[in-house]
DNA sequence: CGGATTTGACCGGCGC
DNA sequence: GCGCCGGTCAAATCCG
C-alpha cells in the first residue's frame, strides 16, 4: 500500500514481438522491450456493435486510431492513453503476443471482465467474434483469432494483455468449481503445515496483464491487495510482487514486476474473477456518459464493468474492466474503486495516478499452451 | 492491536 | 533424478 504513490507517466510501450516459448523464461524482460514492436502482430478490436455502444458510452475504437492525445497531467487508470489491444497472437504460430512473453494464461471463459469485452468486442477479421457481446466461454472466443492493424499511437502504447487456457470453458468452470475445494484444501494445509496439496494439477486462472509506464509498481486498481510474496525475478534487478485480493474469498491475484529492459515500465498481471461486486462503479453509467476522455483530470474511469452489470447485474468484474471512447480514442481500463465509493483512502484519490495511470496501450491475447 | 508487509522456506512443474 | 525457477506459505515484523 505504501507503495502507491503518484506520478504516473502515461507512455507508450511498446513490445518486442518475440520468437518463441523456449525463450520464454526470458521473454518476461526481453519482451518488455519498447523497442521494434511488430505492428504487423498487433491485433486490434474493433467498435463494438452498435447495441453494445448503447451500453458503453465510451467506445474506443481501435479500428480507426485517432491521433495520440497529449498526455494528462496526471496519469491514472481512468486516464488511459488509447492502447492498441491485441487479442491475441496465432497460436498455430503466428504472432507472438505479449502474453507469450510473460507466459500468461487467460481464459476469457465467463468473466465479465476486460476478458470478455475484448473478446465479446468484434475484432477486425474476426467474424466470429462480433456476434455477442454476452460473457461467454471461451469457445466463443476463437483463441486463434487475431488481428492486424495500425497502432492507434505509434508512440504511445500502454499494453494489455491476456492469453486463454487451452481448455478454456472448461478450465475456466473447473477454476471456479476448484476455488472452492482449493479453499478447503487451503484451510487443511495451513493447518497441517507442509503436507501440500496439489494432488491434482493446479488450474490456472484466466489472467491478464497489462504494462504500465510509471513511477510506482502497484498500481492502485480499487481493489484491496494484500502482498503475500516477493520474488526476485531471474536476471531483472527488479523483484515481482504478489498480491491477493483482500476480499474474503476472493482469490484474484495479481504480480506486479518491472521491466529490468525498462525500469519505467511496470508490468502488471491479474488472474481470476473478483468472486464480489464490483468494489466500486464510480457513478457507473452516469460517470460513463460523463467521461471525457482519459487525459481529462477530471475524466473518469469507465467500464464494461458497469455495462456488464447492466446486462447481467450478477457478473462481477474481477480485471480491470476496460473503457473506451470513441470521442477520444482513449481506452482506459476500469477497475472498480470500491474504497473510493466507501470512503477512499488518501491513496486512492485519483490525482495520485495509481492504476488510474496505467497506459494500455497492446492487449494481446494469446492462447497459452499451459494447462 | 489488528491488518499489512517482509522474507526465508517450501512445494510443484519443467527442462535437462 | 536433479536442479532451477515460479509461486505460495506463514512466522516475524512493521505500521497506523
Amino acid at each position: 500500500m505504501n507503495e502507491m504513490k503518484q506520478n504516473h507517466n502515461i507512455s507508450i510501450v511498446r513490445i518486442n514481438s518475440v520468437e518463441k516459448r523456449e525463450e520464454k523464461k526470458e521473454l518476461t524482460r526481453t519482451a518488455l522491450k519498447t523497442e521494434n514492436f511488430n505492428m504487423a502482430n498487433s491485433a486490434f478490436i474493433t467498435p463494438p456493435p452498435t447495441s453494445d455502444i448503447d451500453h458503453m458510452p465510451n467506445v474506443f475504437s481501435l479500428s480507426t486510431p485517432p491521433p495520440p492525445p497529449p498526455p494528462p497531467p496526471t496519469s491514472s487508470i481512468f486516464d488511459m492513453i488509447p492502447c492498441d489491444i491485441i487479442t491475441g497472437g496465432d497460436p498455430k504460430g503466428g504472432s507472438l503476443g505479449f502474453m507469450d512473453l510473460l507466459d500468461i494464461n487467460q481464459d476469457f471463459g465467463a468473466s465479465a471482465s476486460l476478458f470478455d469485452w475484448c473478446n465479446q468486442n468484434p475484432v477486425v477479421g474476426s467474424p466470429q467474434q462480433q456476434q455477442s457481446f454476452v460473457p461467454s466461454p471461451a469457445s466463443s472466443v476463437p483463441e486463434t483469432s487475431e488481428v492486424l492493424n495500425n497502432p492507434a499511437t505509434p508512440n504511445s502504447s500502454a499494453s494489455i494483455s491476456s492469453s486463454s487456457n487451452e481448455a478454456g470453458e472448461d478450465a475456466f468452470q473447473q477454476v471456479k468449481a476448484g476455488d472452492q475445494e482449493e479453499e478447503q484444501d487451503q484451510d487443511k494445509n495451513k493447518k497441517q503445515l507442509k503436507p501440500k496439496k496439489r494432488s491434482q494439477k493446479r488450474l490456472r486462472e484466466p489472467r491478464f496483464a497489462f504494462m504500465t509506464k510509471s513511477e510506482v509498481d502497484h498500481l492502485d486498481d480499487g481493489y484491496r491487495w494484500r502482498k503475500y510474496g516477493q520474488k526476485a525475478v531471474k536476471n531483472s534487478p527488479y523483484p515481482r510482487s504478489y498480491y491477493r485480493c483482500t476480499s474474503a474469498g476472493c482469490g484474484v491475484k495479481k504480480r506486479v514486476e518491472r521491466s529490468s529492459d525498462d525500469p519505467s515500465i511496470v508490468v502488471t498481471t491479474y488472474e481470476g474473477q473478483h468472486i464480489h461486486p464490483s468494489p466500486i462503479i464510480r457513478g457507473s453509467i452516469g460517470i460513463l456518459a460523463d467521461s471525457r476522455g482519459f487525459g481529462a483530470a477530471t475524466s473518469s474511469f469507465v467500464f464494461p464493468q458497469p455495462l456488464y452489470q447492466q446486462k447481467d447485474a450478477s457478473m462481477y468484474s474481477s480485471s480491470p474492466s476496460l473503457n473506451f471512447t470513441s470521442s477520444t480514442t482513449r481506452f482506459s481500463p476500469s477497475f472498480s474503486l470500491q474504497e473510493r465509493r466507501l470512503g477512499s483512502p488518501p491513496s486512492l484519490h485519483r490525482d495520485h495516478g495509481l492504476l488510474q495511470d496505467i497506459v494500455p496501450s497492446q492487449m494481446i491475447r494469446k492462447e497459452s499452451k499451459e494447462e
